[in-house]
Formats: C-alpha cells, sequence, structure tokens
DNA sequence: AGCGGATCGTACTAATTGGTATCTTTATAA
DNA sequence: TTATAAAGATACCAATTAGTACGATCCGCT
C-alpha cells in the first residue's frame, strides 16, 4: 500500500494499452487474427514488436482482451437494465435498444469474438464461453420472469433469447457505417423488431439515444 | 460427347472427395482453419497428405467448397420456397421451418463460413458474398411483398430479413445435439419465433418434418 | 552537465506447415 | 506371368512468423 496513486507511467502505459488494443482490434477485424502478424499491428501503431510485448504478453493475450471487452460491453447492458428493479418488459424495453447501439459501437470486437474463438488459448475461451452463457442466462431469465407475469408472449424463453442474441449479433456482419443508414435508425429499427419478437407492449422507439 | 456415361471411376473420385470434405469440415469446425494441418484432415480420413492434393489443388479450395455446401443449403430453400408461387406468407411459413432444419443439419459448414471468411482466397470471398446477398435478397423481398399486401407486419423488411438470417444461424454457435432438445424440437420452436416475429398469422409448428 | 535506467528498434532464431518430387505398391489387361 | 499406369506414401523444401537477445537512444534526476 505504499503507492496507490496513479503515477504518470501508470497513465502512459494505459494509454499505449488502449492504443495497442485499438489498432489490433481493426488489422484483426480486416486481415483476421491468423492472417494479421504482430508487424502488422505495430506498423499501424507506427513502431515495432517489442512496443507491443512491453505491454502484452503474447499475441494471444491481446486477442483474448479484444474478444473480452466485447462481451463485457453487452453483459454491462444486462446488468445494468435488471438492476433498475423494474418489471420484465420495462427491463427489456430499456435493455434492447442500449444493447443493439453497444453491439453496433464494439462490432469490430464483437465480429473478432464470434470469428477467432478457436484460435483462442482454452483457458481463455473458457472465460469468455462463461461471461457468454451469463448474459444469455441473465436475458432468459428476464423473458422467462415476463411470460411467467403474462407481460411478454414467448413460448420458450431460451430459444427467445437466443434468437434476440442471434438477430441483434448478426449486425456485425451487415452493419456498414458508410451505408444510407445511420447507426440511430439502425439501432432503433433493430430493436422494434426484437421487442415485436417479444410481442410486447412496450415499443421503445423513442429511448434509442437516451 | 464421346462417353457421357459414369464410369466407376468417377463414382469413386466423386465419393473420395465427399469423405474428404466431411472429414475437413469436422476437423476445421473442431480447431478452427488455420489450426488444422492437411495432415490433421489426412490423420482424419486414415490417409496422407497426397491423397488430398490428389482431389483438392490446395487448402483454400477444400475451405472454399465447404463454405459454398453451407450457403447454397439455405439459398436453395428459399428459392424452392418462392417457386411454389403462393402468397408472401404462405411462402414464408413454408420457408422458415425448411431453412431452420437445413441450417441445423448443416451447422458445422455454416460456422465455418461464418467463421473463416477472411481465410478465403479473394475470388472466393466475393462469390460466397453474392451468394449470401442473393439469399437476403431473396428473403427481402418476399418480406416486402408480403407488407405491401399487409400479409405480415414489418416496418423494414431488409432490417427483418436480416434479423431472421441472424436469430437462424445463431444456432450455429449453441446448437448442441447431445443437448435436452432434439433438432425437430429446436425447429419447431425457433421457427415459431422467427413467424412469430413477423406478426404472421401463419404458425407453422406443424410443418416441420414433412 | 552528466549519469542511470527504462524503452524501443535491429536483427535474429526456431518451429511450423503448405505444397511437391520421387518412389513404391497394387490392380488390370494382354 | 509380366508390363503398365495410376494412386498414394515417404521424405523433403521453402516461406512465414511468434517471440527474443542485444544494442542504441532518450528521458528524468542529481
Amino acid at each position: 500500500m505504499a503507492n496507490v496513486r496513479k503515477t504518470i507511467g501508470d497513465e502512459v502505459a494505459a494509454f499505449k494499452r488502449e492504443r495497442t488494443l485499438a489498432a489490433a482490434t481493426e488489422v484483426f477485424y480486416e486481415k483476421g487474427y491468423t492472417n494479421t502478424t504482430l508487424d502488422d499491428v505495430a506498423e499501424r501503431l507506427g513502431v515495432t514488436k517489442p512496443f507491443i510485448y512491453k505491454n502484452f504478453g503474447s499475441k494471444h493475450m491481446l486477442l483474448a482482451e479484444i474478444c473480452a471487452s466485447g462481451v463485457k460491453g453487452a453483459l454491462n447492458e444486462i446488468e445494468a437494465a435488471v438492476a433498475l428493479g423494474k418489471g420484465p418488459a420495462d427491463t427489456l424495453s430499456t435493455f434492447v435498444p442500449r444493447y443493439v447501439e453497444a453491439i453496433i459501437a464494439t462490432r469490430k470486437a464483437i465480429a473478432i469474438n464470434i470469428r477467432e474463438e478457436k484460435n483462442l488459448l482454452p483457458e481463455d475461451a473458457a472465460t469468455l464461453s462463461g461471461l457468454r452463457q451469463k448474459f444469455v442466462a441473465l436475458v432468459e431469465d428476464v423473458l422467462r420472469r415476463g411470460k411467467d407475469l403474462g407481460e411478454i408472449d414467448v413460448t420458450d424463453p431460451r430459444i427467445s433469447a437466443f434468437a434476440i442474441v442471434g438477430a441483434v449479433s448478426w449486425l456485425t456482419f451487415w452493419y456498414n457505417p458508410e451505408g444510407p443508414l445511420h447507426a440511430e435508425e439502425v439501432a432503433s429499427r433493430m430493436s422494434d423488431v426484437v421487442l415485436n419478437l417479444l410481442g410486447s407492449d412496450a415499443k421503445a422507439t423513442s429511448t434509442v439515444g437516451a
């Protein structure tokens, strides 16, 4: 406990890590993990390999952190929505638009997460699998409560949870920021589709961008 | 036109190709494309590398064929359903259950298709991208006609088409044949979820397994 | 101004693996 | 029985690349 204060050095190190992760996310997304050389990442950053190894132990660790950041974003949204303590329908109408926005915002990390699972070390794959299961379980739980209360219209909460996750995650493969639709419009329409899927009365168009 | 008849040799060659593709699909699915050695595939087949190179020019060609087989399965279903010449709602209630079943049946090829896109040669990636676009465009077109006729309840046919494709494709990442639900049950329930998403009156539970 | 230590670039190594040249074996036909 | 050709196994090469040892450089501190 000698020095709890953040030093300049710590902040610089954090900044370097962040920039490295951002560059790696870009390049992994564009070329795929195995087709990307650490020299490629270094070049994107304008540095050389030892710079990266100063902050990350291995190429695998870079990948693991990128993947984790994607899942954690989604997990945060459902946990935050549940924490509001409202009923299932209200929880969902809060959660869904924010979830869609989070996926769009972190779509490159999400795509990497989906595509590169087999390139993770087993322990990292297990950790991420746990996070994903936790996320789906939370969504499923809200759906089940909504079904029991008659607030939403689903037959099998588990199947519907996977359907929602799939529909939204799929955005990472087709959403194009250069396309005709702005992120907010896509998020709004996809949210409506998902909430409609639930047969919930609470449409959430207006909550997007809140 | 000297010899149009299939010889035994042709059939043997086709058989070898099929078995090779099946083995490669298994191993690519389990370990990922780049982590799989052609020696691994050969070992799974109980042969050695030159056996594979006798029928396939390169590792990339193996991958391209596997990916193509997955997309073509889905494309066949929408084309077949459209070819029946019924209205949009009926077309969808025919298509959706068959589509779900096709995805479950070819889930390993589909998963490889999704995961390994960046490992395809550019020309193969372009071909597959074209097939996927064609597929989505056909689904979107049915949805649009259904919307115009008032048979189904969608706001943006394109977004809904992607949502459907995503929800169903996602099956490849969570469906477990060893799990508590049989393929038919999962297909039936997922079909209901998707058709419910469309606000269509035509529920298709009973058509599964037809 | 000069020293010390961490940081980053240069240059290299070791291991992996897609692809191939060559040889052996086997089945068929004369 | 023997010639022939094709299939497949053995053994190899060349290229790629994750990771590292070492040295140069630059910054803060005295």
